[in-house]
RNA sequence: GGGCCCGUGGCGUAGCCUGGUAGCGCGACCGGCUGAUAACCGGUAGGUCGAGGGUUCAAAUCCCUCCGGGCCCA
């Protein structure tokens, strides 16, 4: 395998090989053995949901993962590669209810808990290990056959230990709160559940009689005709001016700043009194379904007019609605009243005995029948429709209902204080994800609801005496088995429910709470739980807290901050020190991947198209990690390239150091320091490169230890295609093609094995199967190692740096570049040579640069001289008014009028010309000019950044010789190409023209055409006897016929 | 409605912290190479840096307002 390198190489084909060569070597395990006596990092994986299959997002996080702990491992580090899975919740039970067809918790109950439970546990494990898979496929080095999963029964365990942990802390609270509840799926949702978006919903104005005066309604406007049934108060703001109007509906109270809506409806009205919100406190009203409904109110308060801060003059009547039980303002206001906390709807949504005649009507959707009834009593002033954003449950996309109901709760305002505190404590990359984003969203923080009326999920570890209402929580599996006195299948319902405890206070039996966890909680205490903390405690000792996590923006509300309240509570301590946030792939408009939009694209899709190592590039390298990518074909398709680009310098090298049999080892390269422990006698291009090689590994470092991986791909990129393909190659090109030893070809050799072999090792954490195919081929049969992730990093070497060297070569580029501009303007071939090329510069630095590189300037600019000057040629010039105008703005005008009133020379410009305008000092130098070269026909200029380049574009006779000498090598090489000869192959030729000057012009350089096409015999004429392989050729308006044939 | 981030040639981006005549890649067009070759290289055109205002001798960069996009929240 010696420097064998295809010339083609399918990409897809080459990594699946690798991958499994990876599991043919168990390279995870030999991994970790190498490292064990390491420092210990924690790394924890932030679980993903196991339904579905990956998509960008998940692909691109899971790529930063690997990079980040494929580069810690090659610093030596014993990281720790386990993966985790999200398994439980309403997403996964939504999904199982669809394959079992069924739609209600009382169907689920119908066929069993225990099915359906066991449906969820199939369903998940089933998108484990598809997921795993699509994983593997992206080369994700982790330990997939050791997962944490939350469905584990250690890992519940552990969540029963951190739930009791908040129970003597004091932070577990059953409270009656009015929260969110989804109809649909029967229990309550946290806020974090709940997506908003536009609807239609009714918008009625109501009026609701006065009990104080006749024919006087107070004007109520709602958008929720069925939280009418609950309510049981009107509020006022107490600062606001209200007024009483009378129209033939009758007198309206309302804000006096909201008459509009009577303006709207064109109904004419006449204030006959003005007051003060505070005034109404206290005034009674009727229901205005009092003769339908079934509500007791008990509270002395009970339908008056209450104030509140709360109301506001943006929309309806400045009169608001209270309904305690469906609304969590009107839950404040109702408790700070004392007010009835009456919820006459039950968790699906339906209308219970309380409501009469609407009892089993359903919420939001019988909204018409109220509406009906309201309008036959005459109480409907107005009703219309409005758009406005409402909440939506995050899983099935039902309009959800607030309702007030008992929950179980984490108090985090007690621990809020130190929550923000413990923010501090973590480093977070970029800092403003941590120290605004995270934070305003930890001070706005509410209190948790965790309970849920559901099935798949942990169970909570509350059990209540039936008798006397002791509670007890418990903390552990073992706990659980020890007082019950049996063994438990698993921590799951239904086998859990069964589980009764005897009070130990009154003897009773103790029930467990039918709630499960909010599935938040489960990823939340996954710092401890990954590693079965408290049931094994060592693997938690030496690792915890998290040394580093890395996920998307959307986990600001999610993971950071469950973990952050989870870790508070079990440890007081954020439990992860350094976050890197990244953001979402958006499609290339910037628009969310969705299946509405058919914009989506999955990693498959690029892998099938490009390849993992690919996707992989592009991912790292496309924007700033915590920036949204905008995913483009065409950029991928350039990484792609660009890969194909380092695989051809790899070829490259590959072909010409087997054909030279050359071998790194009999040169003294050390495998341990990746450098020859000789000096070859290398040229200032190997310098040059070698230079630019260690300051690439230098800011690889250190961008890769700040986490800027965007600018480690970005750096490998640009001196992959930049610096070794277009400059270094195309430099040292002739020197491979010397046939003898020598030592120019030698130390060429000795550099590019250098450069690829530490290319390969930093290529490793981003394109790990690539870079171990380049190390397959390049090192490992002069080195006893297995794979290139078990290098070790490689360090730059401050002494092979050299900026000076790098500068010049800089500069050397921009002259060569501008002598193929000034080429391109008189269309004369870069392979026709030149005379001569004129540096004009005042620049000392780019004086010394180019007598340094001088050799390379002649070589790739195809010139036989350069000279160096400080002034050459005449010069035109004119006024850059744009360039005044934009400089100088309004001073512009004056200052141009008067230097065209001014006679200007060169040497005006030269020193610059001096003005006074308004009393300021304005120099106007030479860069106010546009400057044009005056040069005679011959010569042709350009431009670049420190002063021109001149060529000489003079022909003579010398020049026309070899100009045609190289365009005969060109077509012997193609026709060598075109009968496949070897590069090694010898030919005779023969040349055929009429044009006898050029016969003897070419003759003069025959040992150079067959130096170069390794032509033992050439014969040149006027006629001459043809080889086998014939081809009439056109240079330049000269025909020829030249033939070839191998020896 | 609020918080954070982003808005630079047709497209994707660098520069913004620490103000000093706007850089790169892709694409387009023109050309070259033919011993890395279904690759590779060069050249050219294209930008009032989302809009408006302010600070300053000087603003893509600092400040304010607005508009558009994303995430999160209400």
């Amino acid at each position: 395998m010696v420097f064998e390198f295809p010339r083609e190489t399918n990409f897809k084909n080459l990594e699946e090989n690798v991958q499994s060569y990876w599991e043919k070597i168990n390279l995870l395990k030999k991994v970790q053995e190498k490292n064990s006596k390491g420092e210990k990092f924690y790394f924890l994986d932030g679980p993903p949901y196991a339904s579905g299959s990956i998509h960008l997002g998940t692909a691109w996080n899971k790529t930063i993962k690997d990079a980040v702990l494929r580069y810690l491992t090659m610093l030596g580090y014993n990281v720790t590669r386990i993966p985790g899975w999200d398994c439980h919740g309403l997403p996964i039970e939504v999904k199982v209810e669809k394959i079992l067809g069924i739609k209600s918790k009382k169907e689920i109950e119908e066929i069993g808990i225990e099915k359906f439970v066991e449906e969820c546990k199939k369903f998940a494990l089933k998108h484990v290990e598809i997921m795993t898979n699509q994983f593997k496929r992206l080369g994700i080095l982790m330990d997939w056959d050791n997962p944490y999963m939350t469905l584990s029964d250690d890992y519940i365990s552990s969540a029963f230990w951190t739930i009791k942990k908040a129970y003597e802390k004091g932070l577990l609270e059953k409270k009656l709160r009015t929260i969110t509840t989804c109809p649909r799926c029967e229990t309550v949702l946290a806020e974090a559940e709940v997506e908003y978006k536009d609807v239609y919903d009714p918008s009625i104005f109501v009026m609701f009689p006065s009990k104080d005066e006749k024919d006087t309604y107070y004007l109520v406007w709602t958008t929720t005709p069925w939280t009418l049934i609950g309510n049981v108060a009107i509020a006022a703001h107490p600062d606001y001016t209200y007024v009483k109007v009378k129209t033939e509906r009758g007198n309206l109270i309302l804000a006096k700043e909201r008459l509009k809506v009577l303006e709207e409806i064109k109904l004419k009205y006449e204030i006959v009194d003005e007051f003060k919100g505070r005034e109404l406190e206290g005034k009674r009203y009727e229901h205005p379904l009092k003769d339908y409904i079934n509500v007791k109110l008990r509270s002395e308060k009970a339908y008056t007019i209450v104030l509140a801060e709360f109301v506001t003059l943006e929309e309806g009547t400045g009169l608001v609605h209270v309904a305690p039980g469906h609304g969590p303002e009107d839950f404040e206001l109702g408790i700070k009243y004392g007010l009835d906390i009456i919820c006459p709807v039950d968790e699906r949504g339906i209308f219970k005995d309380e409501a009469g005649k609407y009892k089993g009507l359903r919420a939001r959707f019988d909204d018409k029948i109220i509406i009906e009834d309201l309008k036959r009593l005459g109480l409907l002033l107005y009703a219309t429709r409005i758009r406005h954003r409402y909440g939506h449950c995050w899983r099935c996309d039902t309009p959800i209902i607030y309702r007030a109901t008992e929950q179980w709760f984490i108090n985090v305002t007690k621990i809020k204080d130190k929550m923000l505190k413990e923010i501090g404590k973590a480093e977070w990359i970029p800092e403003w994800a941590g120290f605004s984003r995270f934070k305003e969203w930890v001070e706005n923080a509410k209190d948790w609801t965790i309970s849920r009326q559901r099935y798949w999920g942990i169970p909570l570890p509350i059990w209540i005496c039936e008798k006397c209402g002791n509670l007890l929580v418990i903390g552990s599996k073992k706990e659980l088995e020890e007082l019950s006195g049996r063994s438990i299948k698993e921590l799951h319902r239904p086998y859990i429910d069964e589980i009764k405890l005897r009070c130990n206070k009154c003897n009773g039996t103790m029930h467990r709470v039918k709630d499960v966890l909010d599935v938040w909680f489960d990823s939340g205490i996954a710092a401890w739980a990954s590693l079965s903390y408290p049931e094994k405690r060592k693997p938690f000792e030496e690792l915890f807290p998290a040394k580093l996590i890395i996920e998307g923006h959307d986990q600001t509300r999610g993971w950071f901050y469950s973990q952050l309240v989870c870790g508070v509570i079990s440890f007081d301590t954020i439990p992860y020190r350094k976050v890197l946030m990244h953001g979402f792939v958006l499609d290339e408009k910037g628009q969310k991947m969705s299946k509405r939009l058919g914009n989506v694209v999955t990693p498959e899709e690029v892998i099938e198209k490009y390849s993992a190592d690919t996707l992989r590039f592009y991912l790292l390298w496309a924007n700033k990690t915590w920036e949204d990518l905008k995913f483009r074909w065409q950029d991928v398709k350039e990484i792609y390239d660009s890969l194909r680009i380092l695989w051809n310098v790899c070829y490259f090298a590959a072909l010409y150091m087997r054909l030279d049999n050359f071998n790194p080892k009999e040169h003294g390269f050390d495998f341990n320091e990746f450098k020859f422990k000789k000096e070859f006698k290398y040229k200032l291009e190997d310098l040059w490169i070698l230079s630019r090689l260690n300051s690439l590994i230098k800011t690889y470092r250190e961008n890769f230890e700040k986490l800027h991986l965007f600018n480690v791909a970005r750096e490998l990129h640009k001196f992959i295609v930049e610096d070794l393909s277009r400059w270094y190659i195309t430099l040292i090109r002739p020197r491979t093609w010397i046939e003898e030893e020598s030592e120019e070809k030698l130390s060429a050799y000795a550099t590019l094995y250098e450069i690829i072999s530490k290319l390969s090792i930093l290529l490793a954490p981003i394109v790990p199967h690539i870079a171990e195919e380049i190390h397959t081929r390049f090192v490992k049969p002069f080195k006893d190692i297995e794979s290139v992730h078990l290098e070790r990093m490689i360090e730059h070497d401050e002494s092979r740096i050299n900026k000076e060297l790098e500068d010049e070569m800089r500069i050397v580029r921009e002259i060569i570049e501008a002598s193929y501009s000034a080429r391109d303007k008189r269309k004369i071939k870069r392979r026709w040579p030149l005379k001569e090329i004129i540096i004009e510069t005042k620049d000392s630095f780019v004086e010394k640069a180019c007598k340094d590189l001088k050799e390379i300037i002649l070589k790739q600019g195809n010139f036989f001289d350069i000279k160096i000057v400080r002034k050459f040629g005449d010069i035109r010039f004119s006024l850059n008014e744009k360039l005044i105008g934009i400089t100088f703005k309004k001073k512009a005008k004056r200052i141009l009028q008067e230097l065209k009133s001014r006679k200007i020379t060169k040497e005006d410009i030269e020193k610059g010309i001096r003005l006074e305008i308004d009393g300021e000092t304005i120099i106007i130098d030479e860069r106010f000019f546009n400057i044009e070269k005056v040069l005679e026909r011959d010569f042709e200029y350009e431009p670049f950044s420190k002063g021109f380049v001149i060529i000489d574009t003079r022909i003579d006779e010398n020049l026309l010789s070899i100009a045609f000498a190289r365009e005969i090598v060109r077509r012997i090489q193609y026709m060598r190409k075109e009968l496949d000869l070897n590069v090694e192959d010898y030919i005779r030729a023969a040349i055929e023209t009429r044009n006898e000057k050029l016969i003897n012009l070419i003759k003069k350089h025959i040992d150079y055409i067959s130096r170069e096409t390794r032509a033992r015999e050439i014969v040149i004429d006027k006629k001459v006897e043809h080889k086998k392989y014939i081809k009439d050729w056109d240079i330049n308006g000269e025909l020829f016929k030249i033939s070839i044939e191998k020896i």
